[in-house]
DNA sequence: GATATGTTTTTTTTT
DNA sequence: AAAACATATC
């Protein structure tokens, strides 16, 4: 295998050591990918059958290339692979032997949407607190359990969790749980984490089963194994338990979703478990500059938990690390755009060398608007995916209850879309019904006549509803998928509705059940996967196409017409890319490192390690952006500088941007204005300066703007509407004390009580039906 | 039962 | 600021 002749070789004995267990250390840009690959190939080249090979990815997108690129060097066989997400590979495997849990081959996989559906359902029927329990606080409570393969009886038996749950006054969880397990059960659903979790219930509960699987796969890999949690690591144990050919590839210092149980435990575990293990550390980079690696080294030395390496590189020379003070969110946009625009120009670039990598999704919005201003093409990744638009995932739910009538998520979703009558109260009926019976909602919809107290005709309508689902359900033998949706589109006047609808969102929405429409076409003419002689195979067509999508991420995508275009995402969507050219945003206390996250150690190096990742996606050029004021909820927040730009050596770094927050005279024109004064500060001279430092804004300095005065609080002794609002956080300005910040605020009626931090005097208690105080908004 | 209007909540990160 | 949610009105 020629390709050999590339690696170093720490790389190559990561590729040619086939037999027994192995861990391979791969630093960022180490070629981590290019080992993966060719250590698959060189298995086929081994006369290992891809189909006894199991290659589990991050992304789906990842295993796709991978697949690519093994192909280019196996050639056709690489479709036989094993190879894709845990999720997805294991999806495929309960598929075929679902029916021995209990649920039907053709089962649907609820995402959380669904699930938390479900719990409002069950949380209200329960007749609870629904301020208490929330179904996302629920839903992460089981999601986390799981992923510890905990089930509903165990969680119930685990002294731990119930009285966790106690002292949060949420004693119920662990009956909720049950009943949702129950419901998904019945509804003939897993959710994500149920994919782990069946998974591990049918290799350990069926000794047949996990004997023949045992048997198949000889060689497991593993990508992203810093990434994987307890479920996920028991279960590969499992599948290797024969052959023990398992080769685990990852980077503890890229470990960053532990909030979703993932643990750095498996790496230290894995050496435990098989102590025959051969350990390969790939430490040099090829990917990024001198600079830039540099900085990553800084930084991640300032967390504690860490295996030794050092990660280098031969690229020397490069730009420094460039560092914006901005004065606000939307300016921080501006400057980004600008300054993409001007790189791409002096270094010629194309537009998809650059990335906009950021902590939350919200903070996606003012850059698409100031790219949007300069005309550069972008796609915002993540967020709100295709798939959950509400028109798509309803018309996705006609092929879900096509596929599956039990799944009750879906047919509540479209049991009255497009409007035929069946309003809330006959749903409700429904609903109460099924739950006196513990039937599935669709045997309800079935026989409407069990039901008591309903008119006739909302009885007649359910019946001509379930009359039209049995007649789609008829084509499933017949038809192709693309068949199917399209019927369904027309039958159900879905399309005609949409097309009707001449509002701009109303447009678009017709546009993305087109685009859905074609989709499923791709899919029925694209290239389906091969099976093995003794596989069970999905059912139909369309069950397939729906299994697919069920498991797409938005990182898959890879339509052609977004290759042009700036990649705006979190950065935990960046992992495993890279780009010539990073912007990394909203580098502030508070949001990066994220508030939530500032409460432990552990949180606090998982927010470093996430910049670590952030730092080292980039090839070339490395900018960080921060703003002095950005909008949150609706409100003006005052921000300092991120701790971690501090981290970065000097040496790395040049500072650009105001040395003091904006004057309010400056109001309408900002630092950064216009075309004329980016190139000024782009420029040569201007970039040796380096004048500023970050500083802290201080609350003494001139508020932005003193739009709403409340006056209101000098004319008599009651507490103005304005200052009603008054809490925790807020900035004032006092006649007497100038600019103060909220520390709290205590009382009620008209003896409410503020105590203010005052620059001036210090802390000061203040009634505020007698306060001469002003909101600074 | 559908639509208009007001109120409350949301933001950590994702397969 | 926007979306989700709840309530009022036709």
């Amino acid at each position: 295998m020629r390709e050999l002749a590339e690696l170093n070789e720490s790389q190559f004995n990561a590729v040619t050591t086939i037999h027994g267990p192995v861990m391979i250390i791969a630093g960022p840009g180490s070629g981590k990918t290019r080992v993966l690959t060719y250590r698959i190939a060189y298995l086929i080249k081994n006369n290992v059958d891809p189909f006894r090979i199991m290659a589990l990815t991050f992304t789906n997108k990842a295993a796709a290339e991978m697949r690519e690129r093994i192909s280019h060097i196996v050639g056709h066989e690489a479709r036989n692979l094993y190879m894709g997400t845990f999720h997805s590979v294991f999806a495929r495997i309960l598929r075929a032997e679902a029916h021995r849990m209990g649920y039907p081959n053709n089962f649907t996989i609820y995402d959380p949407d669904d699930c938390k559906s479900v719990l409002k359902s069950i949380i209200k029927e329960e007749g609870l607190n629904d301020k208490l329990y929330k179904p996302a606080t629920v839903f992460y409570r089981i999601s986390s359990a799981k992923n510890s393969l905990i089930d509903a009886k165990k969680y119930a038996e685990n002294i731990d969790l119930v009285s966790d749950d106690e002292s949060s006054g949420r004693p119920k969880i662990k009956e909720l749980f049950a009943k949702y397990q129950d419901r998904c059960f019945k509804s003939g659903a897993m959710d994500f984490d149920d994919l782990l979790l069946k998974m591990y219930e049918l290799l350990t509960k069926f000794p047949d089963v996990l004997y023949k699987y045992q048997q198949r796969f000889t060689h497991i890999l593993i990508d992203e194994f810093q990434d994987t949690n307890n479920a996920q690591y028991s279960i590969v144990k499992l599948f290797a338990g024969q052959h023990e050919n398992v080769c685990v590839v990852g980077d503890d210092a890229q470990s960053i979703y532990a909030f979703r149980g993932a643990t750095i435990e498996n790496i230290l575990n894995f050496e435990r478990d098989y102590p025959d293990l051969k350990v390969f550390k790939l430490e040099q980079n090829y990917r990024s500059t001198e600079h830039i690696v540099s900085a990553a080294n800084d930084i991640i030395k300032h967390n504690k938990a860490q295996l030794p390496k050092q990660i280098w590189t031969d690229n020397k020379g490069g730009e420094k690390i460039k560092v914006y003070k901005t004065a606000s969110d939307t300016d921080e946009a501006r400057i980004v755009a600008n300054a993409i625009f001007d790189q791409k120009m002096r270094n010629h670039l194309m537009h998809s060398e650059f990335a906009i990598l950021y902590r939350t999704n919200a903070q996606s919005r003012s850059f698409e608007e100031a790219l949007r201003k300069l005309n550069i093409p972008y796609k915002i990744y993540g967020g709100l995916s295709f798939y959950q638009r509400k028109e798509v995932k309803d018309f996705i739910s006609y092929l879900r209850v096509v596929v599956n009538p039990n799944d009750e998520e879906a047919l509540k979703r479209i049991i009255n879309y497009p409007v035929r009558g069946i309003g809330n109260t006959s749903i409700d009926r429904l609903i109460v019904t099924a739950n006196e019976h513990d039937l599935p909602l669709w045997h309800v919809v079935e026989k409407p006549e069990i039901i008591n107290d309903m008119q006739s005709r909302a009885k007649q309508l359910i019946r001509d509803f379930s009359i039209m689902i049995k007649s789609f359900r008829a084509m499933l033998a017949g038809k192709n998928a693309y068949e199917i949706a399209e019927y369904i589109g027309k039958q159900t006047g879905l399309i005609q509705d949409l097309y009707k609808d001449k509002t701009p969102e109303g447009i678009s929405r017709f546009e993305n059940i087109q685009e859905l429409l074609n989709g499923i076409k791709e899919y029925t003419v694209g290239e389906q996967p091969e099976y093995e002689e003794d596989e069970v195979r999905p059912e139909n067509d369309l069950a397939a196409y729906l299994q697919q999508i069920s498991l797409l991420t938005d990182m898959d995508d890879s339509k052609d017409e977004n290759k042009e275009k700036v990649k705006l995402m979190t950065i935990h969507a960046a992992k495993g890319l890279e780009f010539t050219s990073v912007f990394i945003v909203g580098l502030e206390e508070n949001l990066f490192p994220s508030i939530m996250s500032m409460n432990t150690r552990e949180d606090l190096e998982e927010e470093r390690r996430l910049f670590y990742v952030a730092i080292t996606r980039s090839k070339r050029f490395l900018t960080l952006s921060y703003a002095l004021t950005r909008y949150k909820f609706g409100q003006l927040n005052y921000c300092e500088a991120s701790r971690f730009i501090d981290e970065i050596a000097e040496e790395n770094k040049t500072f650009f941007g105001q040395k003091e927050p904006q004057k309010p005279k400056a109001e309408q024109k900002s630092f950064f204005g216009d075309d004329e004064n980016t190139k000024w500060y782009l420029s040569k001279q201007y970039q040796k300066k380096q004048i500023i430092e970050p500083s802290k804004p201080e609350i003494t300095e001139p508020p932005k703007n003193l739009t709403k005065i409340n006056t209101a609080a000098k004319a008599g002794a009651s507490i103005s509407s304005d200052l009603k609002d008054l809490e925790a956080g807020m900035h004032v300005i006092h006649e007497k004390f100038n600019q103060g910040k909220v520390i709290s605020v205590e009382g009620g009626g008209e003896n409410r009580i503020a105590t203010i931090y005052f620059e001036t005097v210090g802390n000061k208690k203040i009634m505020l039906k007698f306060a001469k105080l002003q909101i600074v908004e």
